[in-house]
RNA sequence: GUGGGCGUAGCUCAACUGGUUAGAGCGCCUGGCUGUGGCCCAGGAGGUCGCGGGUUCAAAUCCCGUCGCUCACCCCA
Protein backbone atom coordinates (compact mmCIF):
# COMPACT_ATOMS: atom_id res chain seq x y z
CA UNK A 1 0.00 0.00 0.00
CA UNK A 2 0.89 3.51 -0.82
CA UNK A 3 1.12 5.79 2.28
CA UNK A 4 1.17 9.72 2.58
CA UNK A 5 4.51 10.89 3.77
CA UNK A 6 6.47 11.35 6.40
CA UNK A 7 5.31 14.11 8.19
CA UNK A 8 2.86 15.32 5.60
CA UNK A 9 -1.24 14.36 7.15
CA UNK A 10 -4.34 14.44 5.63
CA UNK A 11 -6.98 16.52 7.37
CA UNK A 12 -9.81 14.10 7.71
CA UNK A 13 -13.40 15.33 7.41
CA UNK A 14 -13.62 14.34 11.28
CA UNK A 15 -11.54 17.70 12.15
CA UNK A 16 -12.42 19.91 9.66
CA UNK A 17 -14.60 21.99 11.57
CA UNK A 18 -11.70 22.56 13.72
CA UNK A 19 -9.83 24.24 10.90
CA UNK A 20 -12.97 25.93 9.47
CA UNK A 21 -13.29 27.95 12.91
CA UNK A 22 -9.63 28.20 13.08
CA UNK A 23 -9.20 30.11 9.29
CA UNK A 24 -12.83 31.87 9.76
CA UNK A 25 -11.78 33.39 12.67
CA UNK A 26 -8.32 34.76 10.98
CA UNK A 27 -10.39 35.78 8.24
CA UNK A 28 -12.72 37.62 9.81
CA UNK A 29 -10.44 39.32 12.28
CA UNK A 30 -7.64 39.97 9.99
CA UNK A 31 -10.43 41.89 7.61
CA UNK A 32 -11.75 44.03 10.38
CA UNK A 33 -8.08 45.16 11.32
CA UNK A 34 -7.76 46.27 7.89
CA UNK A 35 -5.65 43.45 6.33
CA UNK A 36 -5.99 42.20 2.86
CA UNK A 37 -5.42 38.14 2.09
CA UNK A 38 -2.75 37.98 -0.26
CA UNK A 39 -2.28 34.33 -1.89
CA UNK A 40 1.58 34.17 -2.65
CA UNK A 41 2.91 31.13 -4.17
CA UNK A 42 3.96 27.85 -1.96
CA UNK A 43 7.33 27.63 -4.53
CA UNK A 44 10.10 30.32 -5.22
CA UNK A 45 13.20 31.07 -5.94
CA UNK A 46 15.66 29.22 -3.11
CA UNK A 47 17.88 32.46 -3.78
CA UNK A 48 14.33 33.91 -2.28
CA UNK A 49 14.40 31.97 1.15
CA UNK A 50 18.20 32.00 1.63
CA UNK A 51 18.55 36.13 1.35
CA UNK A 52 15.75 36.30 3.43
CA UNK A 53 15.46 33.98 6.41
CA UNK A 54 19.44 34.18 6.18
CA UNK A 55 21.95 31.72 4.73
CA UNK A 56 23.04 30.30 7.68
CA UNK A 57 19.89 29.55 9.73
CA UNK A 58 19.04 25.86 10.40
CA UNK A 59 16.13 26.18 8.01
CA UNK A 60 17.97 27.36 5.09
CA UNK A 61 20.67 25.01 5.91
CA UNK A 62 19.48 21.80 6.38
CA UNK A 63 15.39 22.06 6.41
CA UNK A 64 14.20 23.30 2.50
CA UNK A 65 12.74 21.29 0.31
CA UNK A 66 15.18 22.41 -2.48
CA UNK A 67 14.85 21.12 -6.17
CA UNK A 68 15.60 21.87 -9.54
CA UNK A 69 13.26 23.00 -12.32
CA UNK A 70 13.76 21.84 -15.61
CA UNK A 71 16.23 24.58 -16.80
CA UNK A 72 17.98 23.71 -13.82
CA UNK A 73 17.01 26.82 -11.42
CA UNK A 74 16.48 25.85 -7.63
CA UNK A 75 13.52 26.41 -6.92
CA UNK A 76 12.22 25.81 -2.88
CA UNK A 77 9.30 24.72 -1.07
CA UNK A 78 8.27 27.92 0.88
CA UNK A 79 9.65 27.37 4.44
CA UNK A 80 7.06 30.28 5.60
CA UNK A 81 5.54 32.87 3.84
CA UNK A 82 7.04 36.36 4.73
CA UNK A 83 10.01 36.43 2.39
CA UNK A 84 7.13 35.47 -0.60
CA UNK A 85 4.87 38.23 0.75
CA UNK A 86 7.57 40.75 0.48
CA UNK A 87 8.79 40.10 -3.08
CA UNK A 88 5.14 40.25 -4.04
CA UNK A 89 5.05 43.57 -2.49
CA UNK A 90 8.24 44.89 -4.08
CA UNK A 91 7.37 43.02 -7.59
CA UNK A 92 3.71 44.74 -7.60
CA UNK A 93 5.00 47.78 -6.25
CA UNK A 94 2.24 47.43 -3.18
CA UNK A 95 4.08 50.46 -1.30
CA UNK A 96 2.57 51.98 -4.21
CA UNK A 97 -1.06 51.71 -3.72
CA UNK A 98 -2.92 54.06 -1.14
CA UNK A 99 -4.83 51.24 0.59
CA UNK A 100 -2.68 48.37 0.61
CA UNK A 101 -0.66 48.19 3.00
CA UNK A 102 -1.66 45.35 5.21
CA UNK A 103 -1.87 41.86 3.78
CA UNK A 104 -2.81 38.22 5.98
CA UNK A 105 -2.02 34.93 4.43
CA UNK A 106 -3.35 31.12 5.51
CA UNK A 107 -1.64 28.37 3.99
CA UNK A 108 0.98 25.34 3.85
CA UNK A 109 4.46 25.53 4.99
CA UNK A 110 7.41 22.80 4.36
CA UNK A 111 10.17 22.30 5.89
CA UNK A 112 12.26 18.99 6.29
CA UNK A 113 12.30 18.11 10.13
CA UNK A 114 11.57 15.29 12.23
CA UNK A 115 8.08 15.64 12.74
CA UNK A 116 6.71 15.07 16.69
CA UNK A 117 4.36 16.75 18.47
CA UNK A 118 3.15 20.18 17.21
CA UNK A 119 5.60 19.78 14.16
CA UNK A 120 5.59 18.54 10.83
CA UNK A 121 6.68 18.71 7.33
CA UNK A 122 3.69 20.30 5.37
CA UNK A 123 2.17 22.48 8.32
CA UNK A 124 -0.36 25.38 8.03
CA UNK A 125 0.18 28.91 9.49
CA UNK A 126 -2.25 32.52 9.18
CA UNK A 127 0.39 35.22 9.23
CA UNK A 128 0.32 39.46 8.58
CA UNK A 129 2.40 41.64 7.32
CA UNK A 130 1.86 45.54 8.06
CA UNK A 131 3.74 47.58 5.58
CA UNK A 132 4.95 51.03 5.95
CA UNK A 133 5.25 51.96 9.16
CA UNK A 134 8.09 52.24 11.94
CA UNK A 135 5.20 53.77 14.63
CA UNK A 136 5.09 51.67 17.10
CA UNK A 137 1.86 51.66 17.50
CA UNK A 138 1.72 49.50 14.35
CA UNK A 139 3.65 46.60 16.46
CA UNK A 140 1.21 46.69 18.93
CA UNK A 141 -1.65 46.71 16.68
CA UNK A 142 -0.15 43.53 15.37
CA UNK A 143 -0.23 41.93 18.31
CA UNK A 144 -3.12 43.11 19.64
CA UNK A 145 -4.60 41.62 16.60
CA UNK A 146 -2.83 38.15 17.61
CA UNK A 147 -3.86 38.07 21.00
CA UNK A 148 -7.81 38.65 20.10
CA UNK A 149 -7.30 35.98 17.54
CA UNK A 150 -5.70 33.71 20.21
CA UNK A 151 -7.59 34.62 23.32
CA UNK A 152 -11.24 34.71 20.77
CA UNK A 153 -10.23 31.20 20.40
CA UNK A 154 -10.07 30.36 23.78
CA UNK A 155 -6.67 28.29 23.89
CA UNK A 156 -5.82 27.96 27.22
CA UNK A 157 -2.92 29.95 29.06
CA UNK A 158 -1.49 32.15 26.47
CA UNK A 159 1.53 33.41 27.66
CA UNK A 160 2.91 36.72 25.68
CA UNK A 161 6.71 37.06 25.93
CA UNK A 162 8.32 40.62 24.36
CA UNK A 163 11.83 41.67 23.36
CA UNK A 164 13.76 44.21 21.28
CA UNK A 165 17.05 43.43 19.13
CA UNK A 166 17.54 46.98 18.75
CA UNK A 167 18.68 47.54 14.87
CA UNK A 168 21.76 46.29 13.38
CA UNK A 169 23.80 49.51 14.95
CA UNK A 170 22.91 48.15 18.04
CA UNK A 171 23.10 44.46 17.65
CA UNK A 172 26.75 44.22 16.34
CA UNK A 173 28.11 45.68 19.44
CA UNK A 174 26.31 43.98 21.63
CA UNK A 175 27.15 40.61 20.01
CA UNK A 176 30.91 41.44 20.78
CA UNK A 177 30.01 42.19 24.38
CA UNK A 178 28.00 39.01 24.70
CA UNK A 179 30.55 36.83 23.50
CA UNK A 180 33.51 38.24 25.45
CA UNK A 181 30.91 37.35 28.15
CA UNK A 182 30.47 33.82 27.27
CA UNK A 183 34.27 33.33 26.67
CA UNK A 184 34.60 33.26 30.27
CA UNK A 185 31.80 31.06 31.02
CA UNK A 186 32.71 28.59 28.06
CA UNK A 187 33.49 25.62 30.95
CA UNK A 188 30.01 25.92 32.01
CA UNK A 189 27.98 25.80 28.86
CA UNK A 190 26.73 22.80 27.60
CA UNK A 191 28.30 21.07 24.20
CA UNK A 192 25.30 22.56 22.37
CA UNK A 193 25.73 26.68 23.52
CA UNK A 194 29.95 26.34 22.61
CA UNK A 195 28.49 25.38 19.13
CA UNK A 196 26.31 28.28 19.65
CA UNK A 197 28.70 30.87 20.49
CA UNK A 198 30.26 30.67 16.69
CA UNK A 199 27.11 30.19 14.98
CA UNK A 200 24.49 32.60 17.17
CA UNK A 201 25.66 33.46 20.09
CA UNK A 202 22.01 34.83 21.20
CA UNK A 203 20.58 31.82 21.13
CA UNK A 204 22.87 30.86 24.17
CA UNK A 205 20.74 32.82 26.05
CA UNK A 206 17.39 30.54 24.86
CA UNK A 207 19.25 27.42 25.95
CA UNK A 208 16.90 25.29 27.99
CA UNK A 209 19.91 23.34 29.76
CA UNK A 210 19.25 24.72 33.53
CA UNK A 211 23.47 25.14 33.68
CA UNK A 212 23.58 27.36 30.99
CA UNK A 213 20.42 29.17 32.21
CA UNK A 214 22.15 29.63 35.73
CA UNK A 215 25.58 30.59 33.60
CA UNK A 216 24.25 33.45 31.65
CA UNK A 217 21.81 34.62 34.59
CA UNK A 218 24.22 37.82 34.51
CA UNK A 219 24.55 38.05 31.47
CA UNK A 220 24.64 41.21 29.00
CA UNK A 221 21.18 42.31 28.40
CA UNK A 222 20.31 43.19 25.02
CA UNK A 223 18.06 45.73 25.97
CA UNK A 224 20.67 47.51 28.18
CA UNK A 225 22.62 47.97 24.60
CA UNK A 226 19.99 50.03 22.68
CA UNK A 227 20.24 52.81 21.06
CA UNK A 228 18.00 55.88 22.69
CA UNK A 229 15.53 55.83 19.32
CA UNK A 230 15.48 51.80 19.81
CA UNK A 231 14.96 52.05 23.40
CA UNK A 232 12.09 54.56 22.88
CA UNK A 233 10.76 52.38 20.45
CA UNK A 234 10.58 49.50 22.76
CA UNK A 235 9.24 51.36 25.65
CA UNK A 236 6.30 53.12 23.26
CA UNK A 237 5.30 49.39 22.68
CA UNK A 238 5.29 47.93 25.78
CA UNK A 239 2.64 51.15 26.82
CA UNK A 240 0.56 50.58 24.04
CA UNK A 241 0.14 47.27 24.99
CA UNK A 242 -0.75 47.74 28.57
CA UNK A 243 -2.70 50.88 27.37
CA UNK A 244 -4.87 47.83 25.54
CA UNK A 245 -4.68 45.46 28.24
CA UNK A 246 -2.54 43.24 26.70
CA UNK A 247 -0.85 41.23 29.47
CA UNK A 248 3.33 40.54 28.42
CA UNK A 249 6.12 39.90 30.01
CA UNK A 250 9.66 41.44 28.70
CA UNK A 251 11.75 37.93 28.15
CA UNK A 252 15.38 39.78 27.40
CA UNK A 253 16.87 36.32 26.69
CA UNK A 254 13.97 35.95 24.12
CA UNK A 255 15.70 35.44 20.24
CA UNK A 256 14.13 34.91 16.61
CA UNK A 257 14.96 31.58 14.49
CA UNK A 258 15.30 34.07 11.55
CA UNK A 259 17.87 36.93 10.73
CA UNK A 260 15.62 39.58 9.52
CA UNK A 261 14.13 40.19 12.37
CA UNK A 262 15.08 44.11 14.41
CA UNK A 263 13.58 45.69 17.38
CA UNK A 264 10.27 44.46 18.54
CA UNK A 265 10.38 40.76 18.62
CA UNK A 266 7.48 38.39 20.22
CA UNK A 267 6.31 35.20 20.80
CA UNK A 268 3.02 33.17 22.29
CA UNK A 269 3.26 30.15 24.00
CA UNK A 270 0.45 28.09 25.76
CA UNK A 271 -0.42 24.76 27.94
CA UNK A 272 -0.89 21.62 26.44
CA UNK A 273 1.09 21.72 23.54
CA UNK A 274 4.16 19.51 24.98
CA UNK A 275 7.80 20.70 23.67
CA UNK A 276 6.65 22.65 20.96
CA UNK A 277 5.01 25.43 23.42
CA UNK A 278 5.34 28.23 20.82
CA UNK A 279 1.72 28.63 19.43
CA UNK A 280 2.73 32.08 17.43
CA UNK A 281 5.72 34.67 16.96
CA UNK A 282 6.94 37.50 15.06
CA UNK A 283 8.51 40.70 15.22
CA UNK A 284 9.89 43.68 13.22
CA UNK A 285 11.73 43.51 10.15
CA UNK A 286 12.64 46.71 8.94
CA UNK A 287 15.70 45.90 6.71
CA UNK A 288 14.19 42.93 4.97
CA UNK A 289 11.98 44.92 2.26
CA UNK A 290 15.56 46.54 0.89
CA UNK A 291 17.81 43.65 1.47
CA UNK A 292 15.32 41.81 -1.12
CA UNK A 293 15.83 44.73 -3.60
CA UNK A 294 12.62 47.01 -2.54
CA UNK A 295 12.87 50.66 -1.16
CA UNK A 296 13.59 51.12 2.19
CA UNK A 297 10.54 49.99 3.90
CA UNK A 298 9.91 49.07 7.50
CA UNK A 299 7.64 46.15 8.21
CA UNK A 300 6.12 44.17 11.65
CA UNK A 301 4.45 41.13 11.46
CA UNK A 302 3.80 37.35 12.54
CA UNK A 303 2.92 34.08 11.93
CA UNK A 304 0.63 31.23 13.85
CA UNK A 305 1.46 27.69 13.27
CA UNK A 306 -2.08 26.41 13.17
CA UNK A 307 -1.84 22.63 14.30
CA UNK A 308 -0.46 24.11 17.10
CA UNK A 309 -3.60 26.01 17.79
CA UNK A 310 -5.68 23.23 16.29
CA UNK A 311 -4.20 21.07 19.00
CA UNK A 312 -5.08 22.95 22.29
CA UNK A 313 -8.77 23.95 20.82
CA UNK A 314 -10.75 23.66 23.03
CA UNK A 315 -14.11 21.61 21.97
CA UNK A 316 -16.16 24.68 22.89
CA UNK A 317 -14.73 26.89 20.50
CA UNK A 318 -16.25 24.64 17.94
CA UNK A 319 -19.73 25.29 16.51
CA UNK A 320 -22.02 22.40 15.95
CA UNK A 321 -23.18 21.49 12.78
CA UNK A 322 -26.41 22.70 10.93
CA UNK A 323 -29.61 20.70 12.20
CA UNK A 324 -30.01 18.00 9.57
CA UNK A 325 -33.29 16.65 8.45
CA UNK A 326 -33.39 13.39 7.28
CA UNK A 327 -35.81 12.21 3.96
CA UNK A 328 -37.14 8.63 4.27
CA UNK A 329 -38.74 7.38 1.21
CA UNK A 330 -39.14 3.84 0.48
CA UNK A 331 -41.83 2.30 -1.83
CA UNK A 332 -41.73 3.26 -5.71
CA UNK A 333 -43.77 6.23 -5.71
CA UNK A 334 -42.56 7.55 -2.21
CA UNK A 335 -39.01 7.56 -3.57
CA UNK A 336 -39.54 9.34 -6.51
CA UNK A 337 -41.71 12.01 -3.96
CA UNK A 338 -39.21 12.08 -1.55
CA UNK A 339 -36.18 13.07 -4.02
CA UNK A 340 -38.21 15.81 -5.07
CA UNK A 341 -39.06 16.76 -1.17
CA UNK A 342 -35.28 16.31 -0.88
CA UNK A 343 -34.36 19.03 -3.60
CA UNK A 344 -37.11 21.12 -2.12
CA UNK A 345 -35.32 21.44 1.05
CA UNK A 346 -31.98 21.99 -0.42
CA UNK A 347 -33.09 24.36 -2.58
CA UNK A 348 -34.00 26.21 0.60
CA UNK A 349 -30.89 25.92 2.27
CA UNK A 350 -31.44 23.56 4.42
CA UNK A 351 -29.49 20.70 5.03
CA UNK A 352 -30.92 17.74 4.00
CA UNK A 353 -29.74 14.49 3.47
CA UNK A 354 -30.94 10.44 2.49
CA UNK A 355 -29.40 7.51 2.09
CA UNK A 356 -30.23 5.53 -1.11
CA UNK A 357 -28.65 2.43 -0.17
CA UNK A 358 -31.67 2.39 2.48
CA UNK A 359 -35.29 0.71 1.66
CA UNK A 360 -37.09 0.70 4.62
CA UNK A 361 -37.68 2.57 6.61
CA UNK A 362 -36.11 1.14 9.50
CA UNK A 363 -32.72 1.61 7.85
CA UNK A 364 -33.75 5.31 7.09
CA UNK A 365 -33.75 5.44 10.89
CA UNK A 366 -31.07 3.87 12.27
CA UNK A 367 -29.29 6.53 9.37
CA UNK A 368 -30.97 9.45 10.62
CA UNK A 369 -30.08 8.31 14.09
CA UNK A 370 -26.56 7.85 13.24
CA UNK A 371 -26.28 10.99 11.40
CA UNK A 372 -27.73 12.67 14.28
CA UNK A 373 -31.28 14.20 12.03
CA UNK A 374 -33.25 16.68 13.73
CA UNK A 375 -36.57 15.92 11.85
CA UNK A 376 -37.35 13.15 9.39
CA UNK A 377 -39.21 13.47 6.42
CA UNK A 378 -41.13 9.70 6.12
CA UNK A 379 -42.41 9.60 2.42
CA UNK A 380 -44.11 6.13 1.95
CA UNK A 381 -46.36 5.02 -0.93
CA UNK A 382 -49.40 5.31 1.57
CA UNK A 383 -48.00 9.56 2.03
CA UNK A 384 -48.10 10.00 -1.52
CA UNK A 385 -51.32 8.50 -1.68
CA UNK A 386 -53.05 10.86 0.49
CA UNK A 387 -50.36 13.83 -0.30
CA UNK A 388 -49.82 14.21 3.80
CA UNK A 389 -46.36 13.33 4.75
CA UNK A 390 -44.83 12.06 8.42
CA UNK A 391 -42.22 14.28 10.16
CA UNK A 392 -40.49 13.00 12.92
CA UNK A 393 -38.65 14.81 15.69
CA UNK A 394 -36.05 12.42 16.86
CA UNK A 395 -35.71 13.50 19.60
CA UNK A 396 -39.10 13.61 20.97
CA UNK A 397 -40.28 10.70 18.98
CA UNK A 398 -43.43 13.34 18.00
CA UNK A 399 -44.57 12.63 14.69
CA UNK A 400 -47.00 15.17 12.67
CA UNK A 401 -48.76 15.30 9.32
CA UNK A 402 -47.97 18.01 6.70
CA UNK A 403 -49.32 18.28 3.38
CA UNK A 404 -46.61 17.05 1.05
CA UNK A 405 -46.37 20.68 -0.72
CA UNK A 406 -45.60 22.58 1.83
CA UNK A 407 -44.01 20.91 4.16
CA UNK A 408 -40.19 22.04 2.92
CA UNK A 409 -41.29 25.59 3.73
CA UNK A 410 -43.13 24.68 6.92
CA UNK A 411 -39.67 22.88 8.35
CA UNK A 412 -37.75 25.36 7.16
CA UNK A 413 -39.73 28.10 9.77
CA UNK A 414 -39.22 25.34 12.37
CA UNK A 415 -35.94 25.15 12.43
CA UNK A 416 -35.38 29.04 12.30
CA UNK A 417 -37.85 29.26 15.14
CA UNK A 418 -36.41 26.39 17.13
C1' G B 1 20.92 14.20 11.86
C1' U B 2 20.75 11.75 17.24
C1' G B 3 18.13 9.05 21.18
C1' G B 4 13.77 6.54 23.74
C1' G B 5 8.91 4.01 23.29
C1' C B 6 5.54 1.26 20.25
C1' G B 7 3.73 -1.86 15.76
C1' U B 8 -1.88 -8.06 16.95
C1' A B 9 -9.50 -7.07 13.72
C1' G B 10 -12.02 -0.56 11.16
C1' C B 11 -10.74 1.62 16.53
C1' U B 12 -8.77 0.73 21.77
C1' C B 13 -6.17 -3.23 23.62
C1' A B 14 -5.39 -8.79 25.65
C1' A B 15 -2.64 -13.51 24.73
C1' C B 16 1.25 -16.12 31.69
C1' U B 17 7.57 -18.79 31.56
C1' G B 18 7.68 -19.98 23.15
C1' G B 19 2.84 -24.89 23.10
C1' U B 20 -3.86 -26.73 19.88
C1' U B 21 -8.38 -23.40 15.57
C1' A B 22 -4.82 -15.59 18.15
C1' G B 23 -9.24 -13.25 22.01
C1' A B 24 -12.26 -9.03 24.29
C1' G B 25 -14.72 -4.26 24.22
C1' C B 26 -16.42 -0.65 20.79
C1' G B 27 -17.87 -0.27 15.68
C1' C B 28 -20.08 -2.97 11.39
C1' C B 29 -23.88 -6.65 9.21
C1' U B 30 -28.36 -9.89 10.03
C1' G B 31 -32.50 -11.39 12.88
C1' G B 32 -35.97 -10.77 17.22
C1' C B 33 -39.36 -5.86 15.34
C1' U B 34 -42.64 -7.79 7.13
C1' G B 35 -43.92 1.13 7.85
C1' U B 36 -40.57 3.45 13.07
C1' G B 37 -33.96 4.88 15.32
C1' G B 38 -31.18 4.75 20.16
C1' C B 39 -31.69 0.28 24.67
C1' C B 40 -31.79 -5.06 25.12
C1' C B 41 -31.17 -10.24 23.30
C1' A B 42 -29.30 -13.87 19.64
C1' G B 43 -26.19 -14.76 15.61
C1' G B 44 -22.46 -13.23 11.90
C1' A B 45 -18.54 -11.00 8.94
C1' G B 46 -13.69 -9.21 9.71
C1' G B 47 -6.61 -10.71 11.32
C1' U B 48 -0.32 -11.54 5.61
C1' C B 49 0.19 -11.01 14.44
C1' G B 50 4.25 -4.25 10.07
C1' C B 51 7.81 -6.77 6.59
C1' G B 52 12.19 -10.13 5.73
C1' G B 53 15.43 -13.59 7.62
C1' G B 54 17.23 -16.71 11.72
C1' U B 55 16.85 -20.10 16.27
C1' U B 56 13.36 -24.24 17.52
C1' C B 57 9.74 -30.28 17.09
C1' A B 58 6.89 -25.62 17.64
C1' A B 59 7.40 -18.20 17.15
C1' A B 60 2.50 -12.91 17.95
C1' U B 61 6.09 -14.37 21.86
C1' C B 62 13.32 -15.27 21.40
C1' C B 63 17.53 -13.11 18.01
C1' C B 64 19.12 -10.01 13.72
C1' G B 65 17.78 -6.72 9.99
C1' U B 66 14.30 -3.48 7.85
C1' C B 67 10.02 -0.28 7.36
C1' G B 68 6.38 2.57 9.78
C1' C B 69 4.27 5.37 13.85
C1' U B 70 5.25 8.23 18.11
C1' C B 71 7.81 11.26 21.84
C1' A B 72 12.15 13.96 22.85
C1' C B 73 16.97 16.42 21.43
C1' C B 74 18.49 19.99 17.66
C1' C B 75 15.56 23.79 15.84
C1' C B 76 11.10 26.08 15.14
C1' A B 77 4.99 28.07 14.03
Amino acid sequence: MLRGIKGVKDILPDEIARWQVIEETARRLSLSYGYQEIRVPVFELTELFARSIGASTDIVEKEMYTFQDRDGTSLTLRPEATAGVVRAYIEHNLGGSAISQKFFYLGPMFRHERPQAGRLRQFHQYGVEYFGTRSPLADVEVVSLLWRFLSGLGLPDPSLQVNSLGDAADRAPYKAALLEFLKKREDRLCQNCRRRMETNPLRVLDCKVPGCQAATEDAPRITDHLSAGSRQHFQDVQAGLRDLDIPFSVNSRLVRGLDYYTQTIFEVTCRGLGAQNAVAAGGRYDGLVEALGGASTPAVGFAVGLERVALVLPASAIPPPQKLIFVAAFGQRGMAAGTRVLDELRGLGLRADTDYRASTLKAHLRQADRLGAEYVVIIGDDEVTTGRLLVRNMGTKEQEELSLSTAAQTLKSRLKTG
